[in-house]
DNA sequence: CTTGCAATGACTGAT
DNA sequence: TCATTGCAAG
């Protein structure tokens, strides 16, 4: 019982209550995850059973962690009982069990985003509507929305308020989309990640011996990241506790960051109204961050009005003041950050894993990438595109969805014509017309031409039923050899193999790697069959739409960089942490900045982020970045000055007056800012007027036969001397002017006078 | 049906 | 900038 001495007395205090419902508010860095991991152990110390628990994370990745702590507790064969995963992941599982109780085949589909947008958009096309008006992503959102508040297709046409503001807003028929999106998905024996959730619901709702079953199964209920639980969530937790009440949330109300995912604050901050007899427990001492930056960011979240109370404090010592760097571009950002890290690692003899660069968005990496690599830095990204993402990823694995379930929709149209075999667009679509008109799925058509005529010429035909063969023979191998070997067989038998290996491109190798890279990762996942016993394809099917980059970490990963959006950094912490971005539209974003509530969830992002760095925090932005290729100016973020002058430090590399010898290297080593400006300047000149006219003629004229060595005079730089030129006639030349230094200009624009 | 090129529009966030 | 889409030609 040792391990109960290390908790603070609130700690400890929320780990032994545990009978009954109770709220944990947990401030940022205040040993949460300890505490629910305690908490768990000791209940299994108690004699509770682990199989009568259930712990919902937010990540896969946290709940594999916790296992792990817990088994060194209390031990492995104890702990690997206890019914532990995000939502998703805990509940795809229970849902499969139950299949056949609301009509889906055991190995339905997970549909992931992607998934979901292509078949809405084949959808809005097929109802002749306009894709504009219609955007898929937002389509998305609205059904989305919809299924996270348990509204179905049907009560969502029925409820005459959604109905008029889909109207109000231009998109009258959003209703019949989704209704038929819903149809589809079941015809395919597809579920989305929120049908996950939904359907969860449904089963509990529609069979009370289901739901009996589990309530008396998970007599113990812990929910982490509770601020971010949806009505849906909410919903399947309070059924499962409905019986013994024992049901522990852990949260912090300031982190709530997922409500364009259906999160709802209230759900935390109504906990006691639904649990009158809830304890509440507020861990407010934090463990992880100096005191300036818990001051710090205590200073920002004042600003939201919607809070609990609390006061989260620390005994740690004061640390550095938190540095605030203004860049030119996001360029300079990159190298400014990049060679900070760089120093910092030198002088203080630190890991590279002890650094993390947080961006609000996935396309801010790129500027850190390039530094970093210059730099012969090591770093890992999160998030963008994961591995399971990548095309030829997808591509092999929606020929295994198709094995396991020939009904998905989604994976037979990305496959049945790749590689090549001379099924087109015209071709699917005469099937998908078919299929809608017989009212069944796709394969259905593909597989019964006779009962299902779609009208497709005999040479289509044939190629068609050549493809239905080899999928159904690769089915007859599903239950009879292993996930290896039939991985195996349908990567070479479809030609996919041959395809990426003819490649020779950069690209092509590097897919042809990935697709051996996950080869072997099913191979591994073969070999951890127990004896006797074989593990199918169709198992490994099971989580794949659900794991992310983050849940198989590499060996060699350990010590590198960290690169991630904030919302991935959430439940992170790393000595270092570089704020980056940090300019109105880009953080808080644009889209936040209509409604109050919205941008209290920015600023709770912005806590989020500050609260994730133990010892130093940097806070970057650049005063102009591209975006979509051409340079917009930008202002610093509202949320700099919102923290309390006393914290910050303020660096300003770019101008003179009390900088350190650090800074002047750093600024020698991302080259003269002055310069690159205006070398984008140009860029963006560029852009602006295509048409390359003809200097004018008359004064102008001269500049055409422009030498080196001549002498000219700038309406604003004075005199200069030509040191450079480019084109013929030349269209660009660099200019040594003694007042302001070297120059590059555009004749057309820059206006020049020749003196000799 | 496929190929190649020009035009277009996208950037919040993620299970 | 980059990836996807539409269109014309083979």
């Amino acid at each position: 019982m040792n391990y109960l001495e290390t908790l603070n007395p609130q700690q400890l205090e929320a780990v032994k209550h545990t009978e009954g419902p109770s709220m944990v508010i947990a401030g940022a860095g205040s040993g949460k995850t300890r505490v629910l991991t305690y908490r768990i152990a000791y209940l299994i110390e108690r004699g509770v059973d682990p199989f009568n628990i259930l712990a919902l994370t937010f990540t896969n990745k946290a709940a594999k962690e916790m296992k792990g702590r817990i088994a060194e507790i209390i031990g492995q064969s104890e702990a690997k009982n206890i019914s532990m995963g995000t939502f998703h992941s805990v509940f795809a599982r229970i849902l499969r069990h139950h299949s056949d109780k609301l009509g889906y085949p055991s190995n339905f589909t997970i549909y992931d985003t992607q998934d979901s947008r292509s078949l809405l958009k084949t959808i809005i096309k097929e109802l002749k509507l306009d894709d504009k008006t219609y955007k898929p992503n937002l389509v998305h959102g609205r059904i989305s929305s919809a299924k996270n508040n348990l509204i179905s297709a049907a009560a969502y046409e029925a409820n005459t308020d959604i109905v008029a503001e889909d109207r109000m807003s231009g998109k009258p028929r959003l209703f019949e989309i989704y209704k038929a999106y819903e149809k589809r998905c079941f015809k395919a024996g597809a579920m989305d990640f929120d049908d996950l959730l939904y359907k969860t619901n449904v089963l509990m709702r529609d069979h009370a011996d289901v739901l009996h079953f589990y309530q008396h199964k998970f007599r113990y209920i812990l929910v982490d990241e509770y601020q971010d639980t949806n009505y849906s969530q909410y919903l399947i937790v309070k059924k499962l506790a409905d019986v013994f009440h024992n049901i522990c949330v852990v949260g912090d109300d300031a982190q709530s960051i997922y409500s364009f995912r259906g999160a709802n604050i209230e759900n935390i901050l109504n906990f006691k109204t639904d649990y009158s007899d809830c304890v509440t427990f507020k861990l407010e001492q934090n463990y992880r961050s100096t005191k300036t930056i818990v001051n710090a960011a205590n200073s920002i979240i004042s600003k939201n009005k919607d809070q609990i109370e609390k006061t989260v404090w620390t005994s740690n010592d004061d640390g550095n003041k938190i540095k605030v760097i203004r860049t030119l571009t996001d360029n300079e950002e990159g190298k400014v950050v990049a060679n900070m890290i760089y120093e910092t690692k030198m002088n203080e003899q630190v890991n590279h894993s002890d650094f993390a660069i947080l961006y609000r968005t996935n396309a801010q990496s790129r500027s850190f990438e390039e530094a970093l690599r210059k730099l012969n830095l090591p770093y890992k990204i999160y998030g963008g595109l994961s591995f399971y993402q990548r095309k030829e990823i997808k591509d092999l694995l929606a020929y295994f969805r198709l094995t396991a379930n020939p009904q998905d929709e989604e994976a037979l149209k990305r496959v049945i014509n790749y590689p090549k075999r001379g099924i087109g667009k015209t071709s699917i679509e005469k099937v998908i017309v078919a299929a809608n008109l017989y009212e069944v799925s796709l394969w259905e058509v593909l597989a019964e031409p006779n009962k299902y005529p779609a009208n497709i010429p005999s040479g289509t035909l044939n190629k068609m039923n050549a493809f239905v063969t080899a999928i159904k023979s690769y089915r007859v191998e599903l239950e009879k050899v292993d996930a290896y070997e039939l991985a195996q067989t349908i990567a070479k038998s479809s030609g996919i193999l041959k395809e990426l290996y003819d490649d020779k491109s950069p690209e092509g190798v590097s897919r042809y790697e990935n697709i051996q890279a996950l080869l072997a990762g099913i191979k591994e996942f073969s070999e951890t069959a127990s004896e006797g016993e074989t593990a199918f394809l169709s198992d490994f099917m099971v989580d794949v739409a659900l794991l992310t980059d983050a849940d198989d970490e590499k060996e060699e990963d350990l010590d590198k960089i960290t690169l991630m959006t904030i919302h991935a950094s959430k439940g992170l912490e790393f000595p270092y942490v570089n704020i980056v971005g940090l300019e109105e539209n880009l953080f808080p974003s644009q889209m936040a900045l209509s409604s109050r509530t919205e941008l209290e969830e920015e600023r709770r992002l912005f806590y989020v982020a500050l609260t994730r760095a133990e010892t130093k925090a940097t806070l970057s932005y650049a005063t102009s970045r591209y975006k979509w290729g051409n340079l917009i100016t930008s202002e610093p973020s509202r949320f700099i000055e919102e923290i309390d002058a006393e914290f910050l430090e303020v660096a300003n590399p770019s101008r003179g007056g009390g900088r350190s010898l650090n800074q002047v290297n750093l600024e020698k080593k991302v080259g003269v800012p002055g310069k690159k400006l205006f070398s984008d300047k140009e860029r963006k000149l560029k852009r602006v007027t295509p048409s390359d006219k003809q200097p004018k003629t008359g004064a102008q004229a001269s500049l055409l036969d422009l030498k080196v060595g001549y002498n000219v005079k700038h309406e604003k730089f004075g005199k200069g001397k030509v040191i450079g030129l480019e084109g013929t006639p030349p269209s660009k030349a660099t200019v040594f002017f003694p007042k302001v230094g070297n120059k590059q200009l555009l004749l057309k624009f820059a206006r020049l006078e020749v003196l000799s």
